[in-house]
DNA sequence: GATTAACATGAAATGAATTCATAGATCACC
DNA sequence: GGTGATCTATGAATTCATTTCATGTTAATC
């Protein structure tokens, strides 16, 4: 009649409160759906008590449920600061997080994420590496970055990745175009249109990269640092765009503009962090790279974890 | 690379810190040596440092170790109230556990225990049935009492035993007696010579029931309620006594009076708490138990965990 | 009523923790 | 300077628990 429950489980239950589903809570952690069942499961033959209420969107939880989310919120926060502080101990954490970023819409969740990070890892010097570059690995090898953000997985390069999220990329178009109404669009749809985009090069853009350029389709650009600016364009029948699902989400909901699957599959967006292998050993990147994904995961509407 | 930091870790720590040993710390968690030796040996390697200093005595922890252990001693408590809520808010604990005694050294640990269990449970209210009763688990089935520390076990009564814990009886002589420089004495030695003891009936003296009666001896006695108030007699030479190794360490250690181990193979005696099937249900109960032998080990110099 | 999404469940497989058996190390005591 | 006693480490075997896989169930949506 000892107690069973570990560290595991109250990471579990956090991540199932945060995340609203064993679905996305599972992914979370790296964990199989079936594998959280089983944990709860066990956790309520335990204590002779469900711990939430299965089928209530949003996810409620019970007392004891509620109970033990307390102590999860106690408890975790705490080991973490042990482990960073034996990391401290241990190796003597110094060093610096200058981030190189190549594109636009990081900044979105990069900000809550470095602020997140900040008292976390006090010693270290945070910074973003400022201005748009076409080469972000470049800086690394040139010691002007420690990380860089980037969309391609290129194993030649000799830096690490570190994976971290995918999100749906779709073309935004006018509410009263022809094309909101399709099921999706193709190249050829973006044939003789405007395309209205970030400013930076055609190589550096998921859409010419993965769509047109493969295509042999170059539309006219048009570009504007701002989404919103990006949006009103779009919305005012000047052309269209293709942007991150996530950072429209909510212009969609309004029913700003209208969004369309781009090409049957849907077009992907891949991210990663990439270091040398000095800093990739260094414990606050792992974390970095940990809280970043979580913090994506549960703000950033509708995106998957790498 | 993620942290396998489980509250089995902070348990075995916090038993090795507590317990002096790792011999000592797996007898309190109920595991071998080698268990806890490979926990700690994983445990070094994720954190690339020693926990502790192996050949020191006393136990010294290292800087991680020492964090580790406070965060132990930060993260084990709120686990523990955090079950004990749930058990209040799953059953709705009310209870009472009266205690009834049959040994005359048990208060020297039984109060300790007590006011170990009270901040836990200040709902249940705790007592100990006042008097020595020569049957103390009729008093369970009476309903007189809740729990009984009894010294034998008996299969045959209708209710349930916990093991507390064993400790070595002694016989206790004068320094100059004859008999202290032998390496043991025997129930013949008994015989002529004045038995000091409590005031209680033979049938509930270790020494008595397992040793003299079987051998038909039956010396004179002479009894006190006071255990110091005994070895004041033993030491001015008017007989001997028998009484737990862990009860006289103190005087035996200032040479006040000496201790000759009984029979060639020792006598010990065992405890245990009984109680009725319904008692035995009771979240408190477990606690009880637990908590007990936990505080017994740790303060009672030579006991052994049955 | 079909389809999608979420959770449950039993059996199989994987993986990790524990024990067993033993060796090394240290200490105390003749 | 053995000799025994006590403590810890370690590799291999074992046991145990967790996770996955495959599938079933249910609820919600169009």
């Amino acid at each position: 009649m000892q107690s069973l429950l570990e560290l595991r489980h109250l990471k579990t239950l956090q991540a199932l409160h945060d995340a609203g589903s064993l679905v996305r809570a599972a992914q979370l952690l790296n964990l199989t759906q079936s594998a959280l069942s089983h944990q709860l499961k066990v956790l309520e033959d335990q204590y002779g008590a469900a711990l939430f209420e299965r089928k209530s969107m949003p996810l409620r939880f019970t007392a004891p449920g509620e109970r033990l989310l307390a102590l999860a919120a106690q408890v975790l926060p705490a080991v973490d600061a042990a482990e960073r502080d034996i990391s401290r101990q241990v190796q003597g954490v110094t060093g610096s997080l200058r981030i190189a970023v190549e594109c636009h819409t990081c900044f979105d969740w990069l900000m809550p994420a470095m602020d997140i990070f900040r008292p976390r890892w006090p010693e270290v010097e945070l910074d973003i590496v400022s201005g748009f570059h076409a080469d972000p690995v470049g800086l690394i090898h040139q010691k002007r970055a420690d990380v860089a953000i980037v969309s391609e997985y290129d194993a030649t390069e000799a830096v690490d990745f570190h994976p971290l999220f995918q999100y749906e990329i779709v073309a935004i178009v006018a509410n009263d175009s022809a094309l909101a109404s399709r099921s999706f669009v193709t190249a050829q749809d973006f044939a003789g249109q405007t395309l209205i985009s970030y400013p930076v090069p055609d190589e550096m853009l998921d859409i010419m990269r993965q769509v047109l350029t493969p295509a042999g389709i170059k539309p006219a650009r048009r570009s504007t640092e701002l989404t919103v600016a990006m949006l009103q364009l779009v919305a005012s029948g000047r052309g269209l765009a293709a942007l991150p699902l996530w950072a429209v989400q909510n212009y969609l909901e309004r029913k700003y503009v209208s969004a369309v699957k781009i090409g049957e599959q849907g077009l992907f967006g891949k991210l990663y962090a990439t270091c040398n292998a000095e800093t990739s050993q260094r414990p606050f990147l792992a974390d970095f790279v940990s809280m970043t994904r979580e913090s994506c995961f549960l703000t950033l509407p509708g995106i998957t974890l790498l």
